[in-house]
DNA sequence: TGGATTAGTTTGGTTATTGGACGAACACAG
DNA sequence: CTGTGTTCGTCCAATAACCAAACTAATCCA
């Protein structure tokens, strides 16, 4: 059953808008190729294809490439590709302990990517979002975007986040709650005379999964979860390739799932929850326990925390291979859950259990198997290749998703010259 | 982020699709309107709404009813009405221990119901698809639905089922594997020489929240779980007001979320499942051991044990309302996994759940309240208001809500008379 | 050089929505 | 009881988009 039929009178606009998403998805999944491909692909008729990729043109989202190498009867088509050269999208993400941004192209191929060690705790919301804005003032003005169409910009947050209005409603790792990061972001750009662009706020893991669904090496698998791993854990969840958003937003909360009755107190002020038992933080606690400091973590030190505990791994220290096993199977536990309800086709690990995930994947995967119902799938869990972009590159990635649904919100130009 | 786009081309019959589902949805929600209504609630022009109604009529979907009471200034409008005396939709529900049909019309109001206890699991498949054949010819004969137009008929099924092929994968308390029910059940019609009809084949818990998203006191909620209390516990889950199914369909499995290690012995062959600690069976077994045979129950066992178990928590019995409470607890916390990770607005406990919950209920809440990370929202657990008959009406409700959405598989007809 | 084949464009036709004009039906005021 | 104003519903021409088929273009091959 399909979901909730969309509100408001269908038209003829509707239509476009669907094929042109559908013809410039199907450039993007077999460029170079011809229109007559196309028009086989989709079902359309030549001449609507046509007319299409004239309007895709015009837009220069298309271009035209040499006629395909490929030798045969009849006259070659001429090939159609994405041209990359004429938009960009900029994803960024603040967490705890660092600032990321990202710029992709229509190819969502980076073009610009910049990570940076910043305590977002201590300097406070009104802070992050200027340095928000001077990250995105300076990423719109780099000469590799200066000649690009921007086509907004997305902020990934750790927290629970209200999508449409751009407002931070509760973020306990940063100590945010109720911050119109949105609002604030647009005010300062206003201020500095920058160019408006669209400003998409959303949580770090719902942002992680898109980037997953469109980039990842599971890209186009429609049932996901990604799991993040910062601070906090959370969980993105794709369902039908689309985001599952609750009815207040709390979906993939997996942090605070008790686990062990009277385990370790957690910051929630329970105890026994799956992020006091397995997140990043609780993890080193455990495995480098030397490197910890008594107070909360400010600033490089996880990232050097968790490049110690990798080491000593690989070094085959006994005592830290031991906690990465143990919250590995945490992990899993918390994650079964998530599958006995969702069953995704995987759930993947990101954030800083990347790096971890060759001591604390196998006990992880182990767990899901043994705590979930559905036969056993080889390759349920797997590990992220996008690392500490993820959920940057997954907000550009939405950005760019809008085009692929035939939302071009660009206008006519010039054909863009061979 | 909306689904995945469709696939296909979109063409003027979808967007016709689209109106006429609009409409109709419409004249549902505003009966007794005028054409001058449905034009400003749904944005469409008055001269479209016109084509679209007049389509509506020769279908004898929707007829005119006399002008509006309300009398103001200018000509009064015609109104409009969904026409209920038309068509008819089935819905089946085959359980370990009984037999449910139930009829519907467009109004979804019951033309027919009928409950029948019955032993599916010592029956065996081929046997039961007899039985609900034989019930469903019975059904459109009957002088009710004789001068209705059948929609076609829904069967469902407490296990894992596929939906698209009408194959029952997996149901572990029928033991039915693999048995291609809607095959099995079409063959026998047209053996029968009965007329063929649209057959589909879902699972319980499925329909059941698609029954309480249409017709329950939470009708229009579009994040609902609602969990079955039949001898398995199972939950069906609509997210933005569609069916979560999952990539192999196990999703809302939670009968089998392991709660209590080294808990009591489950019928999956671990230990402390749900089902084990919270399933009716299990419940029974406690509440009332002394009507509980050692072997398996069988025929209308289970409700007879049920209306006992009521009537002596009713009269006080403590060890009963013991084991109701410690059962409340237990499912409290199965659905509190679900609740962080779907956050639904609410949880709907149905089945053999429904005449124990003024015992059950309470505990539950309570435990979904100290489990979950979202705020405390009273009223998140509630109780079905459609009894045993939900899953039969979800799977009638199922077929009606395909016209909602502008599928119309109905041929113009001379319109109704008035 | 001409036939076969495939690509892309042009032209005409279909479906469905839109927007404005118009007649119909009623209330109200004089 | 008659005119005026208001709202309802329909009719008709215009528009947008897709489709189907004919047509031109480009290439291979005999």
């Amino acid at each position: 059953m399909p979901g909730t039929p969309t509100i408001g009178p269908a038209g003829a606009q509707g239509v476009r808008e669907a094929n042109l998403g559908t013809v410039l998805r199907t450039i993007r999944a077999a460029a170079p190729c011809s229109r007559a491909e196309i028009a086989a692909a989709t079902g359309l008729t030549k001449s609507t294809v046509s007319s299409i990729v004239a309007d895709l043109a015009a837009r220069r989202l298309v271009r035209e490439v040499g006629a395909p190498a490929e030798r045969r009867v009849g006259r070659p088509g001429v090939g159609l590709a994405l041209d990359e050269r004429s938009i960009a999208a900029v994803g960024l993400e603040v967490n705890v302990d660092y600032l990321t941004v990202v710029a992709v192209d229509l190819l969502e191929g980076v073009l610009l990517s910049r990570h940076a060690a910043f305590d977002a705790r201590s300097a406070g919301p009104e802070a992050c979002a200027e340095r928000i804005t001077g990250l995105l003032a300076h990423t719109v003005a780099d000469p590799l975007l200066r000649s690009r169409t921007v086509l907004g910009a997305s902020v990934a947050v750790p927290g629970l986040v209200d999508a449409p209005s751009g407002v931070v409603t509760n973020a306990p790792n940063l100590r945010w709650t109720g911050f119109p990061l949105r609002e604030r972001i647009a005010g300062l750009m206003a201020r500095a005379g920058l160019p408006a662009m669209p400003l998409h706020v959303d949580n770090d893991a719902n942002l992680g999964v898109i980037a997953e669904y469109r980039g990842g090496h599971l890209a186009g698998t429609p049932d996901l979860v990604y799991i993040t791993g910062e601070v906090g854990v959370g969980a993105g969840i794709l369902t039908g390739g689309a985001l599952l958003r609750g009815s207040s937003g709390y979906t993939g909360e997996i942090g605070h799932v008790p686990l062990l009755r009277g385990g370790p107190r957690c910051g929630c002020g329970r105890r026994g929850c799956l992020e006091a038992l397995a997140g990043v933080e609780a993890v080193l606690r455990h495995a480098v326990p030397d490197l910890m400091p008594d107070g909360p973590l400010s600033g490089a030190g996880l990232s050097r925390a968790v490049d110690a505990a990798v080491a000593r791994a690989e070094a085959g220290d006994p005592a830290v291979r031991r906690a990465l096993r143990r919250a590995g199977t945490w992990l899993g536990r918390g994650a079964a859950a998530l599958v006995n309800v969702i069953d995704p086709a995987a759930v993947i690990l990101g954030g800083y259990f990347v790096p971890l995930a060759p001591w604390l994947g196998p006990p992880c995967a182990a767990a899901v198997a043994a705590h979930s119902l559905a036969p056993d799938r080889p390759g349920r869990v797997q590990t992220s290749g996008l690392g500490l972009t993820a959920a940057a590159r997954g907000g550009a990635s939405a950005l760019v998703d809008a085009l692929d649904r035939g939302r071009l919100p660009l206008p006519e130009r010039a054909p863009a010259p061979p």
